[in-house]
RNA sequence: GGUGCCAUAGCCAAGUGGUAAGGCAAAGGUCUGCAACACCUCUAUCACCAGUUCAAAUCUGGUUGGCACCUCCA
């Protein structure tokens, strides 16, 4: 398996640390307010990664934080006249269900940035001893950035090229800086927020301590991938490194991955330009399995672009595949009644045939998890079913495929093969009294009760095989 | 100002040296009482210019047009 990593800007063949197992962190939100749509991409690209190894057989430590301590939090926390904890905790709830809708595995562990405040000043102390980091008089702690040799290895910039650019920092009146490149590490309380108490003063952590201290407690000093959203690079990324490789003396991560930005309707998400959307704003309205298939259309370092336009293709798309799905089931149930259970030789020959979808699903995801190109091979894998399946097929074979198509798709998160709905007897009823009616050539009466049942919601498809019905 | 990315059919999107995957939409057809589903058919020389090569969407240089990061925004 390949993986682009941005420390080498190129792809290179995945080897992990320890054979068989991936260690693997993915940087999580700050819990001030429901989760929005770009928050929901590195979710499900590197939750697809994740599957894709266990797929393939590798163990995943897979962590991913909730940041329970940030500025934000803290003005909401005001905002609404409640403790910061208040806003945290809800809103990780909250998370958490977006995720579940979303079919993302829970992390093997999610960690809380305050529950760690001991690892992080044992971290900071540690800098502070090897000369990485200093104390300002105020009791702010400050990394000393220019004492890492190889800081800018993973974006790629010069230090000297920073400091050209941050002309405003000189000026910003940050004047406890040895260095204006220099970043917080442990910042001083102020009247009304939560603190911990260190050997520097009451205060709490800067936000980039945080991950590396995190990632060294679940995963260790090294790990194999570190990921996140593109903008997450600089600076916080590159921090990253420098706490964890001056703390620990160790490469901190061999790979890293990025995901790049969601747009909408062409333009940068945000709240001015009111084109803001919460995952549970595009729950009301989809099922958020579509939002995930969606993602997962593109390659997950591509920007790509939201609207409602584009939803409704991805909803018709991921359609096409439930109905193959449902089509498969109609089949069997069909194959069952016939009594052909087991599969012919010329099945045989066909499932041997179908098995070049798999090599062709797995050929792209091994290729920097090329999941558009994976997503193609499963419509190729639906196409072939579409034209290879029948009445006379046995259940067997049926249930051979659909268990090709459901492996597939489950490996990019995507749930296909939805548990059939009860329909409440009366409209199974007045399914039964339209096939009455369609058998007497009163089409009236069949067309009205099939318009009635749409005003539900139910919609009818006479198919070969008999009725079939779907929720719209 | 610094660094980097992108430009493929109506829309979305793979492909990164050997003559353009897939999906959505549209059109025609088969099936069907009709509709829907499904299937068949049909749709691009890859922003522009120049160059390297037997061969380029794919490499090099340039032009134009987008975008991102350099401010604790995924």
């Amino acid at each position: 398996m390949k993986i682009y990593n941005t420390l080498s800007k190129r792809k290179e063949e995945f080897i992990p640390i320890e054979e068989g197992k991936v260690r693997m962190y993915v940087c999580g939100p700050t819990v001030y307010n429901l989760i929005h749509i770009g928050n929901a991409r590195p979710m499900i690209v590197f939750d697809t990664v994740r599957r894709y190894m266990e797929y393939k057989g590798f163990e995943v430590n897979y962590v991913s934080n909730f940041t329970d301590v940030d500025d934000k939090i803290i003005k909401q926390a005001i905002a609404e006249g409640v403790d910061a904890s208040v806003i945290s905790e809800r809103y990780i709830a909250e998370c958490k269900a977006d995720m579940e809708a979303l079919n993302v595995k829970p992390a093997t562990t999610h960690p809380l940035a305050t529950q760690e405040i001991c690892g992080m000043l044992d971290m900071i102390g540690t800098l502070i001893e090897k000369g990485h980091a200093y104390e300002a008089a105020d009791g702010t702690v400050y990394y000393r950035t220019r004492s890492f040799q190889e800081y800018g290895k993973l974006s790629h910039r010069n230090v000297d090229d920073l400091q050209a650019g941050n002309r405003s920092l000189l000026v910003s009146g940050e004047d406890q800086k040895e260095d204006p490149l220099d970043f917080v590490l442990w910042k001083p309380k102020k009247d009304g927020e939560p603190y911990w108490e260190s050997p520097w003063c009451n205060g709490r952590p800067g936000w980039h301590i945080e991950c590396s201290v995190m990632s060294k407690r679940y995963l260790g000093d090294e790990i194999d991938i570190h990921a996140g959203g593109e903008d997450l690079i600089f600076p916080h990324h590159e921090n990253e490194i420098a706490q964890s490789e001056a703390a620990n003396g160790k490469q901190f991560a061999r790979y890293w991955m990025h995901n790049a930005f969601l747009n909408i309707d062409n333009r940068k998400m945000s709240k001015s330009l009111g084109n803001f959307f919460t995952v549970r704003d595009i729950s009301e309205k989809y099922d958020l399995q579509v939002l995930r298939f969606f993602m997962l259309s593109a390659h997950y370092r591509s920007p790509l672009n939201f609207s409602a336009e584009l939803m409704e293709s991805a909803k018709n798309g991921r359609d096409r595949i439930l109905t193959a799905v449902q089509n498969l089931h109609h089949l069997m149930e069909n194959a069952v009644t016939l009594g052909k259970i087991e599969e012919t030789v010329s099945e045989q020959e066909l499932l041997q045939d179908a098995k070049r979808f798999v090599t062709q699903f797995e050929t792209a995801m091994d290729d920097d998890c090329n999941t558009a190109d994976a997503i193609a091979a499963i419509f190729d894998l639906v196409k072939w079913t579409n034209t290879n399946t029948d009445a006379t097929c046995s259940q067997s074979f049926l249930m051979a495929i659909l268990q090709e198509i459901k492996e597939l798709s489950d490996i990019c998160g995507l749930l296909v093969d939805t548990a059939p709905e009860i329909l409440d007897t009366q409209i199974e009823t007045l399914i039964e009294q339209r096939q009455v009616a369609r058998r007497e050539k009163n089409f009236a009466r069949s067309d009205e009760i099939r318009e009635e049942l749409l005003a539900q919601g139910i919609l009818l498809e006479d198919t070969r095989e008999g009725v079939k019905w779907k929720r719209v």
